[in-house]
DNA sequence: TATTGTTATACTCTATAACTATA
DNA sequence: TATAGTTATAGAGTATAACAATA
């Protein structure tokens, strides 16, 4: 354990030793992504949109007539977990599923006026939370970050799917 | 969009574009978080613990006697939340609440010895995990990420901080 | 037979309000 | 009055199994 002082020479709260957390990636991932998902939320409070409902709008906005279990796969969410969020979308007037004429299973996605509205709304308040993040990190540690979690992603989804045959 | 194809040649399934997603710090940490929990699930599998209740266990080890909320507070949970999760611990056996001499609202937590013998598995296990990503990575990348993430941790935290004050 | 979307279900995680017993 | 732990509760996120309609 480790006592550290505040700004003020007054006694902080004891720290903790986290052990192997300190040098865990799933462990920082974890808190970090947290960190970075609260200043979303903030960013998005007046629009009422929550991360996973942000990135549906953005992927059927910039491929529209997808199927639903494309837009799902492209996000990582499961079909059956995908219906109610597009549910959601639709009840709330963002997004229309239309029968595709090629295959009578499948509904292809299509952002109405409204979510196409909320989107331009939504784009311009993300793009406001990265630029927050950029001015508080600085250009050379972000990019570097987005340059490093996608090799992270790209080597892992190639172990896992070798695993996985 | 974008066509790719797969090792073999044969046309992969379509790709659609993620627009901003794709550099999106947030959505960059979540997608790489998952796959990171992925892959410790598969190797905490015949343990039995998630990765929260592993870091639970880990702060008590190397903090014996913390009071609950200490720990709660240390992993970013919130006290309602942690009691829950203290109980799933409790009734298996794995810690104990002992009822704290100076402060009578408290708890201090401890290990019991299965809760000490099931965490050297799973300090083990995560070893053991954390190196395959690093054989993955190669040393550069993972300590680039090591060192970079709790840089953003640290300035987000300073952030929500003065925000909250 | 396989796939698309769906329902039902269950468990975890997270968040808020309010209670109790101690301080 | 404030704090530690608790209860109750509700909303998301995630996972599996099984079904109808269609391919």
């Amino acid at each position: 354990m480790t006592n550290v002082q505040n700004a003020k020479g007054e006694p902080d709260a004891v720290v903790p030793d986290l052990g192997p957390l300190e040098s865990s990636l799933g462990y920082r991932l974890r808190r970090v992504q947290l960190r970075v998902f609260e200043d979303f939320a903030r960013a998005f409070a007046e629009i009422g949109l929550r991360p996973t409902q942000f990135s549906v709008l953005v992927v059927i906005a910039r491929n529209p007539g997808l199927r639903q279990s494309e837009v799902a796969h492209a996000l990582g969410i499961q079909r059956t977990n995908f219906v109610p969020l597009v549910d959601s979308l639709e009840s709330r007037g963002l997004l229309e599923r239309r029968l595709s004429q090629q295959d009578r299973r499948s509904y292809a996605l299509h952002l109405t006026e409204e979510g196409s509205a909320i989107l331009t709304r939504a784009l311009a308040a993300h793009q406001a939370h990265e630029e927050r993040l950029a001015a508080l990190l600085g250009p050379e540690l972000r990019n570097r970050l987005l340059a490093d979690l996608p090799k992270l992603d790209e080597l892992l989804r190639r172990e896992a799917g070798a695993a996985n045959r």
